[in-house]
DNA sequence: AGCCTTTGACCAGCG
DNA sequence: TCGCTGGTCAAAGGC
């Protein structure tokens, strides 16, 4: 595992829609939730993405801006709740889907209700594969890529446990997948999910993380394609599961 | 009335 | 030191 840089998943041309807005914020649902509906229903406003798209926090938008190297804007968001220094960037294609989700810190709450995807924070299920998906790990930093495929969707979940920090940067990065990803250069370029980990962040984080401490403040998810692999297969299952029940 | 989004401006880091 | 870029702030408006 060699520590590449973070790079940012894009999946702009992604065709498959996400964001599924057609239900009334207060987003608890999962992204992967979300993203099925967004297929399903097809219908992806605009707006709506920081109480929906998400993993059952609520967000305020702080901020937009349109980063070079992106083709799409990229929003801001703060987390809601109360001493909550949670923050999320949120890049968008011109049709609302969201080519990437990452996350910086850690909550120091729950949700409202369990989350169904992953999340970075409290919920520790991160699937190592799904059932006819496949997955992969990239990090940066310490920072941890997991990539989903469920059917046309990918879902990755970048996570930076900056323990010495006292502070955690996770990024989960959810991402639709064409039909046809190849047909897409730029997820020919960047959509490249590789394994990586950064050696002592790897090990810290085995030691943490992945310890099923309390389960429910931190995400669980070891860097290194070996931790990966090592991950708890309750967890794994439980994730798979959520996952295969919002599909 | 309260919360959220929008958006331009401002600030800090980096080459 | 300057310019660029990313991230944040804060006012205004909408829901």
């Amino acid at each position: 595992a060699s520590c590449a840089p973070l790079q940012s998943y894009h999946a702009d041309s992604a065709v498959n829609p996400i964001t599924p807005l057609g239900e009334p914020t207060s987003g608890d649902d999962g992204v992967a939730q979300h993203l099925l509906e967004g297929n399903q229903k097809g219908a992806f406003p605009l707006m709506g993405i920081s109480k929906n798209a998400e993993d059952g926090y609520n967000w305020r938008k702080y901020g937009q801006k349109h980063v070079k190297g992106s083709e799409f804007p990229r929003s801001y968001y703060k987390c809601t709740y109360p001493d909550c220094l949670v923050k999320k960037k949120v890049e968008r294609s011109h049709d609302g889907q969201i080519t990437e989700i990452v996350y910086k810190g850690a909550h120091n709450h729950h949700t409202s209700r369990p989350s169904l995807l992953v999340s970075p924070f409290l919920q520790n299920e991160v699937p190592d594969s799904v059932d006819g998906g496949s997955s992969s790990v990239k990090a940066e930093d310490g920072a941890v890529w997991r990539s989903i495929q469920l059917g046309c969707k990918d879902i990755k979940v970048d996570a930076d446990w900056r323990v010495d920090g006292l502070e955690r940067t996770s990024s989960t990065s959810v991402v639709t997948k064409t039909s046809d990803p190849l047909s897409n250069p730029q997820e020919k370029t960047k959509g490249v999910l590789e394994s990586a980990g950064t050696p002592e962040l790897s090990s810290t984080l085995a030691s943490h993380d992945c310890d099923d401490e309390d389960g429910a403040t931190q995400g669980s998810i070891c860097p290194g394609g070996d931790a990966d692999d090592e991950e708890s297969e309750p967890k794994r299952r439980s994730l798979s599961l959520s996952l295969s029940l919002s599909v």
